[in-house]
DNA sequence: CCCCCCCC
């Protein structure tokens, strides 16, 4: 039998490009001292024009070295392999699966005239090579056997490497011109994936995955899972829909890790996850994921767990990681869902820590039924729901990870506390927030600007109202003042006739007055943002401290510069605004309009005592 | 492309 090498693959691969399972030869081997123990291996490969030495040996291959497999000549078929830039754009090969295809001992001699290829000399253009024969037994062993015999002696690791970078890039290499070459890239961190390039390599630990979930809306329906990836620079999430929930699902296990290459990248929408990352990756078809089997020092599973006592000081209905004592749980019960009329099982655990304030976290479906807290387990959950309900309650969502006596310091710690002291405490529990949620509409509901945007106020199907101390920066005197109707309780804008009378369409009727109205546009700032309000008459009319029947006598003077004075005194006025806030949709333009309800003067006696309140609120719990 | 996670 004859033994060809994938003459040109190593230039090919050195220059970016991608060569699906080139036949190689190696020509030598040597031991690189490990780090941690495990021996590194760099192999001289030769395909039968260029040799290249840059080949590591990927540390799950090391069996093949130990058990001779990879002896001087001996030639493989490189199955998975990936090629990392390192400086100066020198390329290294990580060699990840490869087949024996014929013995040294078989082959006995260097395949051709191998020269060594020096990094970014010009390509040549590399002609087939002539076939070499094997030294060796001739047609005994080889002749009837298919090339690709002898199977490599190492675990286990089949489906995982069903479809690897080399293999499955060079299938896509046509359909995708603007990437020649495929997968042969360097490993990005994480950090540094945007959505503007798609060339990359991940090599990422799996620290959380999801269940499949299925969804069924007006632009259709299909399946789903979701998974966060970890490494030294940064966490992403990512998201599995459809086919890619088939191959992907089982395959990727929490704490395994992974080389990941093109997947698409787009925005996050941090309300539905605390991953620190502006983007979130989805996968395609493209996508690829190999099992990396090497020893990494890849950080697993991190928490930010927020103190139960301190959820208070979180906005609600965001995403956060919580670790606590199950001091009690509920039995398992069933409710019906009010949209779905659906049973659905629950389980209501309370959750308590150091702080000394115990809130009720909630779990669902399987996670209910599977609970069991007859231990008192420390829980840490990464993910999970925090509402407003009951002053702070906690819901483990499907994409929550939910750890149960998790072996992390905080979770020893934790436990050597509640076994000593914790549990014969008395624990603080949450409460209804009554200065948001008690009374006739009249309640306060306090919130700063920044808390409008991060709690995502106006965005759902009614209007929230909230009320803020702020600052008037800026009075917009630009169309702020109109002609309306002068009857009682109409305010319709006139229609000027032009011959000293005015038409009112909402009462169908002429007038020769009018009285003015305002609608005017403000610019707030309070200590942690802006926000614009529009104020209608009365509003306008105590900002701007005067009724609006007087600004618009200075309109009508013509007196240009009194008229602006009158809004230029009237900024930097502190006063406290209730505002309603709403998601308004016009010609399919969405936006954000905030209107002023009421504003009041600053009483500060008033405002010193809610600050007291909220002081006593923050202290206590 | 989901982003619902239900109840009190």
């Amino acid at each position: 039998m004859s033994l060809q090498l994938t003459a040109g693959a190593i230039q090919e691969i050195m220059s970016g490009g991608n060569v699906d399972k080139p036949i190689l030869q190696v020509l030598g081997q040597k031991k690189i001292a490990g780090g941690n123990g495990a021996d590194r291996y760099r192999l001289l490969l030769s395909d039968g024009y260029h040799s290249h030495s840059s080949a590591m040996l990927a540390t799950q291959l090391n069996s093949m070295i130990d058990n001779n497999e990879l002896e001087k000549f001996t030639v493989i078929e490189l199955q998975k392999y990936i090629c990392n830039t390192i400086q100066e754009g020198r390329r290294v090969m990580i060699l990840l699966e490869m087949n024996v295809v014929s013995s040294g001992g078989d082959v006995g001699a260097t395949i051709g005239n191998p020269v060594a290829y020096k990094p970014g000399q010009p390509k040549t253009d590399i002609p087939a090579q002539p076939a070499a024969q094997p030294t060796g037994q001739p047609a005994a062993t080889n002749g009837a056997s298919a090339p690709k015999i002898s199977k490599p002696n190492t675990p286990a690791r089949g489906g995982f490497y069903n479809k690897g970078p080399a293999a499955a890039a060079a299938q896509q290499s046509p359909a995708a011109p603007n990437t020649p070459g495929g997968s042969a890239q360097r490993i990005f961190p994480i950090s540094h994936l945007t959505p503007y390039q798609n060339r990359w390599c991940i090599r990422a630990r799996c620290t959380n995955k999801s269940a499949i979930r299925t969804w069924s809306n007006s632009r259709g329906e299909g399946k789903l899972f979701s998974m966060n990836f970890r490494d030294e620079s940064k966490e992403i999430r990512a998201t599995a829909f459809k086919e890619e929930v088939d191959k992907y699902h089982e395959m990727i296990e929490v704490n395994k890790v992974y080389y990941i290459q093109k997947g698409t990248l787009k925005t996050a929408n941090k309300q539905y996850s605390n991953v620190d990352n502006d983007y979130e990756m989805t996968f395609n078809r493209e996508t690829i994921v190999t099992l990396c089997e090497e020893e990494t020092d890849l950080p697993s599973v991190s928490f930010k767990f927020i103190a139960i006592n301190e959820l208070g000081n979180n906005p609600p209905d965001t995403i956060i990681d919580v670790l606590g004592v199950c001091k009690s749980a509920s039995d398992m019960n069933v409710v019906i869902g009010k949209t779905s009329q659906k049973e659905i099982k629950k389980r209501d655990l309370d959750l308590v820590d150091q702080s000394g304030v115990s809130v009720r976290m909630t779990l669902w479906g399987n996670d209910a039924e599977n609970f069991d807290g007859s231990a008192t387990p420390v829980i840490a959950v990464k993910g999970c729901k925090m509402s407003d309900f009951g002053g702070r309650s906690l819901s483990v969502l499907s994409s929550s990870q939910m750890i149960i006596n998790p072996d992390i310091e905080e979770a020893h710690t934790l436990r050597g506390w509640y076994d000593s002291v914790g549990s014969s405490m008395d624990f603080d529990t949450y409460k209804r927030d009554d200065s948001q949620s008690s009374g006739g509409g009249h309640s306060a509901n306090w919130k700063n600007f920044s808390q409008v945007v991060s709690e995502n106020l106006g965005h759902g199907d009614k209007a929230d109202y909230f009320t803020s101390k702020a600052t008037v920066m800026f009075l917009k005197r630009e169309n702020c003042m109109y002609m309306a109707c002068p009857s009682e309780s109409c305010n319709k804008k006139l229609v000027d006739n032009n011959n000293g009378t005015y038409r009112c369409e909402k009462c169908s009727k002429e007038y020769d007055t009018y009285k003015w109205c305002m609608i005017l546009n403000a610019r707030l700032s309070d200590h942690t943002d802006q926000q614009w309000a529009t104020c209608f008459q009365e509003s306008a009319e105590t900002l701007l401290g005067r009724p609006a029947s007087e600004i618009g006598a200075v309109k009508d003077s013509g007196d240009e510069t009194a008229f602006d004075n009158l809004f230029q005194e009237a900024t930097f006025k502190q006063f406290i605004f209730k505002l309603r806030t709403k998601m308004e949709t016009y010609n399919e333009e969405s936006r954000l309009k905030t209107v002023c309800v009421n504003v009041s003067p600053v009483n500060h006696e008033e405002y010193s005592k809610k600050l007291i309140e909220d002081i006593q609120r923050l202290t206590t719990k």
